[in-house]
DNA sequence: TCTCAGGGGCGAT
DNA sequence: ATCGCCCCTGAG
């Protein structure tokens, strides 16, 4: 019997916890001192002790490389911080929220999980992802526990609505069907990645159920735009609240002013700002 | 038990 | 350019 089944790697300026169960993430929970998540294709599992970082991917073991790319560890982190701190609405959610990170999640997997997110409540979003990997996912065990992938975005796209309405979908089940049907027709997740910011913004608002703010979110969290700051209800309120922008300003005009203000690291900035004003609790997705 | 709004987007005016 | 509506769930 192996001593450990993990692999141990330093992390430094990295919260694990804010940054896995925040709003950018739908896929993670916390078990045993554990955090597990799932992807198409991996089930990841996470833990964090002072600078250590103990790790292990399924089902190919050890896939750092992976890891890396998903964690977004390969960023200068402290300058990232010295240039959105402008002002002390940004210090004051660092201050609240240190070493939060941006992860770089997959792509087909925040498109349609962020479909779900429309009008819709963090903790629904995350119990509509749960069923739908639970019907749709490969399952997996780990630590004999049962997990379940994310579903192969041909799966969802051949899925009936009445299976997909049983995943609490509601009026978004359409949408996502669509969705998943475009991807997979267009072949979209291999040419997206190649396109400016323009392209991509377009060609993901083409897609039913997506609009400026779910554009922003895929973008920023799945395709490396680190200047992208989705623009939600919460952001609006801190555009025009904090920073005096008038609250009838179109998402493109607030785009422009965020990109200039930040520097083109919007998406950090937006990341803090977005759990401060929303107080944002690890504690609440962490029980049993 | 009931109301209400939630990381928006769509379709009708 | 505005505006009502959408499925469902947890919070109050």
């Amino acid at each position: 019997m192996q001593k450990h089944n993990y692999n141990k790697s330093i992390l430094t300026n990295y919260n694990l916890q804010d940054t896995l169960l925040g709003g950018q993430a739908f896929c993670f929970d916390f078990y045993n001192e554990w955090f597990y998540g799932f992807t198409q294709n991996r089930i990841i599992k996470l833990k964090q002790e002072k600078n250590n970082l103990f790790w292990q991917t399924f089902p190919k073991k050890d896939d750092f490389d992976f890891l890396q790319k998903y964690l977004k560890l390969n960023v200068n982190y402290n300058e990232i911080l010295k240039t959105i701190s402008k002002d002390s609405h940004v210090i004051n959610a660092i201050k609240k929220y240190p070493n939060l990170r941006l992860l770089n999640q997959d792509f087909e997997q925040t498109l349609l999980s962020y479909i779900i997110s429309s009008n819709n409540t963090i903790k629904n979003i995350r119990k509509s992802v749960r069923l739908l990997s639970g019907k749709f996912g490969r399952m997996l065990k780990v630590d004999d526990m049962k997990f379940y992938f994310f579903p192969n975005t041909e799966t969802l796209a051949a899925a009936k609505i009445e299976d997909l309405l049983e995943c609490k979908l509601g009026f978004r089940a359409k949408f996502f069907k669509k969705a998943a049907e475009h991807i997979i027709s267009q072949n979209l997740n291999s040419k997206i990645h190649q396109m400016t910011e323009h392209e991509a913004r377009e060609n993901l608002k083409i897609i039913p159920g997506i609009g400026d703010k779910i554009a922003d979110c895929i973008m920023c969290y799945s395709l490396g735009f680190d200047n992208v700051i989705p623009i939600d209800t919460w952001v609006k309120k801190i555009f025009t609240q904090y920073y005096n922008l008038d609250p009838k300003i179109k998402s493109e005009q607030a785009r422009e002013w965020s990109n200039e203000y930040f520097e083109g690291l919007g998406a950090w900035a937006g990341q803090f700002l977005f759990e401060y004003i929303r107080g944002f609790e690890a504690k609440k997705y962490i029980l049993s």
